[in-house]
DNA sequence: CTCAGTGTTCAGTG
DNA sequence: TCACTGAACACTGA
């Protein structure tokens, strides 16, 4: 599920477990595939005593700051997830990094489909891939003229380049339909044939959407009612219903769209 | 059994 | 080099 408002809300439940709190145990499973260029056990070794001072984000990227470098970063693929509790027997089944802290509580990254990555870095911010990422969606969007450049200058549908995350920092699939149904804006418009007024218009609903999920920490029975999510797998409507939804794909993603009212 | 999925990377093309 | 596309990755559930 971890788009930006998801990533943001793993940030701030796992502030809560871990901040200022001592690692007393790190149990890290084997897994070459979500660890990436570092073994478990290096990783455990890193983390192991010490004292954490802040969960930081960028796009959809988590890391720990500790007293002592390097630091865990953690992006979380298309199932990955952070769960906390007090005893090991209540690790979720597919657990692959668990820190048990000095307040007895226990914080766990899991991930099924093993799309999600664990890496130990010294200057995250400074490192493949978080130097690559543009701007982040809820802290650095910049204003609409200069979009209004960037985007002038890409010809591919304006869908793809939303999940471009060299640009876009926190957009994922449903997100950037979202931002397109509100903004009344077809997903397969070339980028650059977007107007000031609709690049205007789609920066405006983007920084809505993803502050509003923020806002109600990616619950999405508490988003608005208005929302296309809450019908954009919903396959089975009459094509001639006013707001019919279509789904194609559009940038390598399928896409939910309502023909009707994005031009 | 087959297919698609709230993501990213890489090879191939123009 | 760059922008872009489509396949691959790994696994689950419909």
């Amino acid at each position: 599920m971890p788009e930006l408002p998801e990533v943001e809300a793993a940030r701030v439940m796992a502030e809560g477990v871990l901040l200022r709190r001592r690692i007393e145990a790190v149990a890290a499973r084997e897994d070459p595939v979500v660890f990436e260029g570092v073994s478990p056990r290096r990783v455990a070794r890193a983390l192991r005593g010490r004292r954490v001072q802040a969960l930081r984000r960028k796009g959809k990227h988590l890391w720990i700051e500790l007293d002592r470098r390097p630091w865990p970063l953690i992006h979380f693929g298309m199932t990955g997830w952070l769960f906390a509790y007090e005893r090991a027997a209540e690790r979720p089944r597919h657990w692959r990094l668990e820190l048990a802290l000095d307040s007895g509580r226990r914080l766990c990254f899991s991930d099924p489909r093993r799309f999600g990555r664990v890496r130990l870095q010294h200057d995250p911010l400074h490192e493949s891939p978080l130097r690559d990422l543009g701007f982040d969606v809820l802290e650095g969007l910049p204003p609409a003229a200069l979009l209004g450049g960037i985007l002038s200058r890409r010809q591919a549908p304006i869908k793809a380049v939303l999940l471009d995350q060299s640009l876009f920092a926190g957009v994922g699939n449903w997100i950037a339909d979202e931002a397109l149904y509100q903004a009344a804006l077809s997903p397969r418009r070339p980028a650059a044939s977007l107007s000031a007024a609709e690049v205007a218009r789609l920066r405006a609903r983007l920084l809505a959407v993803v502050r509003r999920a923020v806002a109600v920490e990616a619950d999405s029975e508490r988003f608005p009612r208005g929302w296309l999510f809450h019908r954009r797998w919903d396959a089975r409507q009459p094509a001639d219903a006013p707001e019919h939804i279509v789904r194609e794909t559009i940038g390598g993603r399928t896409s939910a769209w309502v023909p009707a009212r994005q031009k």
